[in-house]
DNA sequence: GGAACCCGATCGAGCGCTCGTTCAGGTTGA
DNA sequence: TCAACCTGAACGAGCGCTCGATCGGGTTCC
């Protein structure tokens, strides 16, 4: 199995490759909890070997520091987005309904995983140039995606985009607006935010007026 | 003077208001400079003294806790935007052209302050409830700026826009993608990103297709 | 079969250190 | 003289991480 660019491996003392699969799952479930609820500074690690039933020292037969454990929990975040992602959009072709769909299931997963990806803004920055780096690829994966939808439709003379790299950055961006200004949208549903993210967006990059879209 | 939200006192143990103030200036530089350099964990009381020609004791008795130099920071930064978007915007009569003059002056003071919206957006969360809250006001005075543009644009029949409050939300936060993912737009400009924000907004939520936007 | 040995996972007390905060004593100016 | 301000050594809580000890189970050898 070829590993991802994110994919460094970590550290470990343990040999057993199928027990560090699972204990890294563990390490990760309680460490998004932790990190979720008090931030990386304020989580000690004994309180992480606590919550996945570790003591201190075993923990850290499976890691080396503990910004390895926030390494940890954002691969399984992004690895797991990506793969819902690629499964909600893949086979439409008219890239008005495509960009729609990509829209709509980042919004799902941003709504299902409001900790994680508040995690992913406030904290990446505890980690080293070369965690930061992974994120930083994924993330390209990520823009990359959106950018072939809108270089397909402009292509096809649905979209005038003149700067589709940037717009992608952007779009992807501002599906986060649901995580990260939750306190400021308070009473709007996930509908409401989908509806209108998407007529804005579909809207502003459109080259001809989608009428069809707003009245269907 | 009146004191906005945000303006909670800090407990000082000078009296002296002329001083304080003229002390949490000092603060607040260093602070600034710092925390954007190595982020507030990693910044130490003690560098902060250090950078302001204070020693450590004579810095406490200007703040109570390290927090306090953070909402310093937060106050300082907040205000100054604050007056800036005003002076540019105050005065535009069409919707649509004072829209894009907030886009436009917002988008240049993050340029300029990219370190301060970085810090905005990274370490709020060190802040306690009461931190929180005034961030929170301030930032609802914003968008309620932005949304009053939107609703004269609708009123105006100009814009078509369903949900002004959540508009104005995602338009204020679309402008710290330039800030936020800055190290995946490299190699564009400021002014680049300003069209391309003011254009897909504009196009977005405009009722007719505002073709003069863009052939000016 | 079972004694002797080995391997590697587990454990948690505690080391070494950092860092926010305090306080007793010094300095200044009116 | 005394209030206001300044100073930095000292404090001690709390943290990440280490390391020697333990132990269950597999392997070897008689």
């Amino acid at each position: 199995m070829p590993k991802s660019l994110a994919q460094q491996d970590i550290e470990t003392i343990v040999k057993d490759q199928e027990l560090i699969g699972r204990r890294h799952m563990q390490i990760c479930d309680a460490g998004l909890k932790l990190f979720s609820r008090k931030g990386f500074h304020r989580t000690t690690v004994r309180e992480i070997a606590e919550a996945c039933g570790l003591g201190i020292g075993t923990l850290y037969s499976y890691i080396k520091t503990k910004e390895d454990i926030l390494s940890l929990v954002y691969r399984r975040i992004l690895e797991s987005f990506e793969a819902r992602m690629l499964e909600a959009t893949q086979g439409i072709q008219d890239p008005r309904l495509q960009l729609k769909a990509a829209l709509e299931e980042t919004l799902k997963i941003y709504d299902e995983c409001q900790d994680a990806v508040l995690l992913l803004y406030q904290e990446s920055h505890a980690l080293g140039r070369q965690g930061l780096q992974g994120l930083f690829d994924v993330d390209r994966t990520y823009v990359g995606f959106f950018r072939e939808i809108l270089d397909r439709g402009t292509r096809a003379g649905q979209f005038a985009v003149k700067e589709p790299h940037l717009l992608a950055v952007c779009i992807l961006f501002l599906c986060a607006v649901w995580d990260l200004k939750r306190w400021n949208l308070q009473g709007y549903t996930l509908e409401t935010i989908i509806e209108s993210l998407t007529t804005l967006i579909l809207n502003g990059i459109s080259a001809d007026r989608p009428m069809e879209l707003q009245r269907q």
